[in-house]
RNA sequence: UCAUAACGAUU
């Protein structure tokens, strides 16, 4: 039932609950019996689809069986589902039956809850149940320091940061990318910038969208030099550009009438097989005839063309 | 073999 297991989490992470449950048919036609684990993971399949409610009905159907009693985990999928719909009453009340039946939640569970509250717009509440959690771990706090960035409070975050690190708790990537996208929202740029460095300095490569929003609030705010000097290092940390992260700095260096650098980045986007989009091309393009450089405007539509792109 | 956190970031 292993297999079948497998094959069933397959599907319903592809969002097909229904191929999911023709499978179960198939394994009790079978002679195979299936386990705990093939229930919760039809739950886990139903919940992701918005079908939560059939999810919970799965679970109370689990409680007829015998050996197939439900778990922890399956208590805390139907409360996840009911996170991510927002119905934080619902996601409470199951947890309460969960404890009526004897099943104590776990780290995952609590965890889910503060993502909930957070979610939900209730802060506050994240925080009481925080405040009286006995086990913490990566994910509850990276939790709470997104819950605080989202509502523009980065000084709590960091606060957080810092007071999981004196407990030995070590921030992983999720961790610094909330809290630098909370830095980028608000403009703390420097601040950002910081932690990207010391994220660097602890050996994470960090992900693109990472760079992009730092890039783009050093962009913008006309900094081209030190927007140059964090994609160098961002590239010698093993971290991949993508269109985006190009089209930030050509616009950058575009804004900047600085062309020449702006057509290096082209060339350079072409090369390692990024599709520009016709916005940065027709950007690029009109400064270069604004700045009277219609050799290099011309030689730009000519790239295109011969990398098989068709420029409007 | 099952459940939790970061990203719709460029125009």
């Amino acid at each position: 039932s292993i297999s079948f297991n497998i094959v069933m989490k397959g599907l319903c992470n592809a969002g097909n609950v229904d191929e999911a449950f023709k499978v179960l048919k198939e394994m009790e036609g079978s002679g195979c019996d299936p386990d705990y684990v093939t229930f919760n993971t039809l739950i886990n399949g139903l919940c992701r689809v918005s079908r939560v409610e059939e999810g919970f009905r799965v679970l109370r159907e689990m409680r007829g069986r015998k050996n197939c009693r439900p778990s922890v985990v399956s208590y805390t999928t139907v409360i996840l589902g009911y996170c991510r719909e927002g119905k934080l009453d619902e996601a409470v009340r199951v947890l309460e039956e969960m404890v009526e039946s004897g099943e104590k939640p776990n780290l995952v569970t609590y965890n889910i809850l503060l993502d909930g509250f957070c979610k939900a717009g209730n802060v506050k509440r994240a925080e009481g149940l925080f405040g009286k959690m006995v086990d913490y771990d990566v994910v509850s706090y990276t939790t709470m320091i997104d819950g605080y960035c989202k509502v523009g409070q980065t000084g709590e975050a960091i606060r957080l940061m810092n007071e999981m690190q004196a407990k030995g708790i070590v921030p992983n990537v999720y961790t610094y990318s909330a809290m630098i996208s909370g830095f980028c929202k608000e403009n703390k740029l420097g601040e950002a910038v910081c932690l990207l460095e010391e994220m660097r300095e602890r050996g994470i490569i960090g992900k693109t969208f990472m760079y992009n929003s730092v890039l783009d609030g050093i962009s913008k705010s006309g900094n081209l030099d030190q927007a140059n000097q964090i994609f160098e290092k961002m590239l010698e940390s093993g971290c991949k550009p993508n269109k985006i992260t190009y089209t930030i700095l050509i616009y950058g260096h575009c804004m900047k009438a600085r062309m020449n650098e702006a057509i290096g980045l082209f060339h350079e986007m072409l090369q390692v097989g990024c599709e520009p989009d016709n916005v940065v091309v027709a950007a690029l393009v009109s400064c270069l005839l604004k700045a009277a450089m219609h050799k290099e405007a011309k030689s730009i539509i000519h790239s295109l063309l011969a990398k098989g792109f068709s420029p409007d």
